[in-house]
RNA sequence: GGGCGAAUGGCGGAACUGGUAGACGCGUUGGACUCAAAAUCCAAUAGUAGCAAUACUGUGAGAGUUCGAUUCUCUCUUUGCCCA
């Protein structure tokens, strides 16, 4: 027995690695005589160590870099940090830390977690959002949008977090609650930094029709986001002991002002003004202010109103006036502030009409339903017809009735049409310490002044106190009082939002090093757009829609800037999930915690315990159904992790790890290695001879077809069944007499097939065959796929009855002949009538007869 | 409530443009090796009936289009995600 040669993966992989990094095999430049293709996926937050997530992504963008530069592609594939963010505010506080080295520690750590995975990242080009050299861009980035009239300043309605004392955007609000910290929002009154996004809704609703390669769902999340309405703006006349003549609303559903039964005004309404004094309003105010400002939270909470001294007539019926009510419901940054209620056909606007006993007239019925139908339970928001509503009688709902009383309006000069957006502007003030300083200054009399360009960057201080209440930064008088061409000023001490850091990092890969500008126009100009981007899809709105966006600011008044989108191919993979498991208390356990004892969880030596399994989810840290990359790298290698998270399902959709799949990768690896021994030992004492029979080109060709396909397609997880089928075929195969230099040249092309799955092991295999140089993507042999016997299917009545094989290109009476002396066929067509003949050619054949009364 | 998607063996999943359903992996079962176990190797594995050849059933449920439907259309059920 000769000695088992095992498959080495530390050496193996620890030598490529060391390799690939000394030879700088993934830089990238510039060169014009080569296509370019920028992959990117969405960098990582230094947290502090990788997750399965960052495995799972960042194998996927491996996959499709190391393919492309096999195709001869000239590949663009950087890596970089979103290292500004409460986290590290956050952990640095608690332990006494200064939240830059806390970043910069576990970006090392994390760096050095990645480059195990053996990616073909391009390190040159690492960036860190909180390093200088890159926000110092940013900063200047703001003053140009500042300059073209994109960012301002207004005093408005923020969603609070007490807990993190921050301002907090609407998408960070979940169930009325901060997303990181959970505790219940509130409404605070603060002045804030806008970027002017709304500018763009149009454009950036439009241009999702560019973005061929983005999923569908994520065009529509977008779509539906922007939310582009078409409606009418319309004045009511009012009449009432204020000094109000009009007020204006809009509305998308015009169609049912004859069903009006009240009006409904934010309690920011200008028309409050009048009210300023009134206790009453002020308690009401004051109880509006604990709903928070999201659709979903004013959608669940009570609808309450605050009655005025106003009634409002109906523009279509002068004779009509009903009540004017200051309500929650309505946001002043929607329309006019100022919304008409139709009861009858909004559930909202039902909702209240019922507490306060309003009115409710039924103005649309269903189709199917006869005109003295009614409103009872709940509003009808459907199709429909409209009745009890004089000339609009009648007419569809919608698709007749909003056009039709747009125009009446119109022409009776009461409202005109007008589209609006639910797309507000991005408010990127954040009450934080660890971000980008906003570069803008206040003189005493809070008048706003920009920092002078050459003064950039604003630099965050260090060594401060982060125990303080609030920001950090306000504390700070040294840092916050500055003197600009010899006058004093008090700094901006908001920083920026975290998600302005990422709306521009992909630009940033394309020069990194630049230190006049963000970017350099020459490298953009090659690199952009990114052809493809990866990552999570609970992206798909904020962040994506915040980079297209500021692509579309920086190209605003500027025709030197020639982009209008930044990511050309889209794709969204899936989590990594796990089983969860609490022990009797409720509390979590952790996969390390339990093992399976007679097909039972049990706490780890504890066989009396008991241990409840609860569903498969997401990996997170707070139901510590996580597993640790970094040990699963150091037991079973790259390259298995890579083969595991790769096969188990579509890279689109969730994964379950599991531990057998895992272990089953790993001795893959092993039965592959065996298998290369194998071949080489042949390679090394064959004969050049003639082959006996061998499919192995033929094989080849099929895989390189499919492989390739798989690949263009994110087929990721077929990949993996392909490199296993090829693996059985291989194994029979070389039983057979092969020559030499037949088997070489398509294991080779193999083993090519394999590299971006598995590029350690790949490498170690051509290396080992003397194959180094040059590689590249294999073709197939088309004359070799075309088979020259093909299986027909035989069908009588549609039903499958045989699979003859057969000459190619057979026709169809041949084949008939034929079908008709097979004993597994002919009985079905013994003495019975054949009605018609389907044949497909090169596929089948199928025979239709009369069905006979069997006696 | 609205939008979008999904449903295939015990499990994860394959199936080109409507043409052999279940590739590949996990698990399970049997066998080989071993004093034994692990590891490894070989074989079987959708269900029902049969020693077998084979037959029938089968892609969430029901209908429809078609010579033929996992694939297209409609209705329903369950479920996921996003928005409300």
């Amino acid at each position: 027995m000769t000695s088992i040669n095992r498959y080495n993966f530390k050496t193996i992989e620890d030598k490529w690695q060391k390799k690939w990094r000394e030879l700088k095999v993934f830089s990238s430049r510039i060169d014009k005589s080569k296509k370019k293709f920028y992959c990117l996926e969405m960098f990582p937050y230094p947290s502090g160590k990788i997750h399965m997530g960052h495995v799972r992504n960042y194998t996927i963008g491996d996959v499709l870099s190391r393919y492309k530069t096999l195709l001869g592609f000239n590949v663009l594939h950087p890596m970089g940090w979103d290292a500004f963010g409460m986290p590290a505010e956050n952990a640095a506080r608690e332990n006494n830390l200064d939240p830059k080295n806390w970043t910069n520690k576990n970006i090392s750590t994390m760096k050095e977690q990645l480059k195990r995975l053996g990616l073909s990242i391009d390190w040159d080009r690492e960036i860190s959002t909180c390093s200088e050299d890159y926000y110092k861009h940013q900063q200047l980035f703001f003053l140009e949008l500042y300059e073209k009239g994109l960012v301002y300043r207004k005093e408005n309605y923020v969603n609070w977090d007490p807990v993190d004392q921050t301002v907090l955007a609407n998408e960070q609000v979940v169930d009325g609650k901060g997303w990181r910290s959970g505790a219940v929002v509130e409404r605070k009154k603060l002045n804030q930094w806008f970027f002017k996004i709304s500018k763009f809704s149009d454009e950036l609703q439009r241009d999702l029709d560019k973005l061929k390669d983005w999923p569908n769902k994520v065009k529509i999340m977008q779509k539906n986001w922007i939310g582009k309405s078409f409606g009418c703006e319309i004045a009511f006349k009012t009449v009432g002991e204020l000094p109000v003549k009009e007020i204006k609303c809009f509305t998308t559903r015009p169609d049912t002002l004859f069903g009006f039964s009240f009006l409904a005004l934010s309690v920011d309404h200008e028309i409050s003004k009048y009210y300023s004094e009134n206790d009453e309003f002020q308690k009401f105010k004051r109880e509006c202010s604990k709903t928070g400002t999201t659709e979903e939270a004013i959608a669940i909470g009570e609808k309450i109103g605050f009655k005025t001294d106003l009634e409002a007539i109906n523009p279509l019926d002068n004779s009509q006036k009903v009540p004017v009510f200051f309500a929650n419901f309505v946001l002043m940054d929607y329309g006019f502030g100022a919304v008409f209620g139709c009861p009858g056909h909004d559930q909202r606007d039902f909702d209240f009409a019922k507490k306060y006993k309003l009115n409710i007239k039924t103005v649309v019925r269903p189709v199917d339903e006869s005109d003295d139908y009614q409103v009872k339970k709940e509003a009808y928001t459907g199709s429909g017809v409209m009745i009890n509503s004089e000339y609009l009688n009648n007419l569809k709902v919608p698709e007749e009735s909003i056009l039709k009383t747009i125009d009446i309006l119109e022409e009776k000069r009461i409202g005109k049409k007008q589209i609006n957006f639910r797309l507000k502007d991005w408010g990127v003030s954040r009450q934080r310490y660890w971000g980008c300083p906003i570069p803008m200054a206040y003189d005493e009399n809070e008048n706003v002044i920009p920092i002078p360009k050459k003064d950039l960057p604003v630099k965050l201080p260090e060594n401060i106190n982060l125990n303080t209440k609030g920001n950090p930064l306000d504390a700070t008088d040294e840092w916050k009082n500055i003197e600009i061409n010899g006058k004093k000023y008090r700094r901006e001490t908001d920083t920026l939002d975290t998600f302005v850091c990422s709306s521009w990092y992909y630009l940033r890969f394309c020069s990194p090093h630049e230190t006049s500008y963000g970017f350099k126009k020459e490298e953009i100009d090659y690199w952009m757009p990114v052809d493809q981007y990866i990552g999570g899809v609970e992206h798909a709105i904020l962040h994506l829609l915040y980079s297209r966006f500021f692509i579309k600011a920086l190209g605003y008044k500027n025709d030197e800037f020639r982009f209008s989108e930044p990511f050309q191919g889209l794709f969204t993979q899936g989590m990594v999930c796990h089983e969860t498991y609490k022990d009797e208390n409720g509390n979590w356990l952790s996969p390390d915690d339990v093992e399976l004892i007679e097909n039972k969880f049990k706490v780890k030596g504890n066989p009396e315990s008991i241990v409840k399994v609860g569903p498969s989810e997401s990996m997170s840290k707070s139901k510590k159904n996580v597993i640790d990359p970094e040990n699963i790298i150091k037991n079973y290698g790259a390259d298995a992790v890579r083969l595991f998270i790769l096969s188990d399902s579509p890279p689109e959709k969730d994964v379950q790890w599991s531990d057998q799949g895992m272990i089953a990768s790993y001795k893959f690896l092993q039965k592959l290695w065996t298998l290369h021994n194998k071949i080489k030992e042949k390679l090394e004492n064959n004969d050049e001879g003639d082959n006996e029979d061998s499919n192995l080109e033929k094989f080849t060709s099929q895989m390189v077809n499919k492989i390739t396909n798989n690949l263009e397609n994110f087929n990721y997880n077929v990949i993996i069944a392909n490199i296993y089928e090829t693996y059985n075929f291989l194994n029979k195969e070389i039983e057979k007499k092969i020559s030499k230099s037949y088997l070489k040249e398509n294991y080779i092309k193999i083993l090519i097939l394999f590299s971006p799955a598995i590029p350690h092991y790949s490498s170690e295999c051509l290396e080992e065959l003397g194959n180094t140089d040059d590689v590249t993507w294999p073709s197939a042999n088309e004359n070799l796929l075309i088979e020259k016997k093909i299986n027909f299917i035989i069908q009588i009545n549609g039903k499958k009855r045989a699979i003859l094989n057969e000459n190619r290109d057979i026709d169809e009476q041949s084949l008939l002949v034929k079908v008709k002396s097979n004993k597994l066929t002919e009985k079905y067509l013994k003495d019975k009538d054949i009605k018609k003949i389907i044949y497909v050619k090169n596929r089948l054949i199928n025979i239709l007869v009369n069905e006979q009364d069997k006696n």
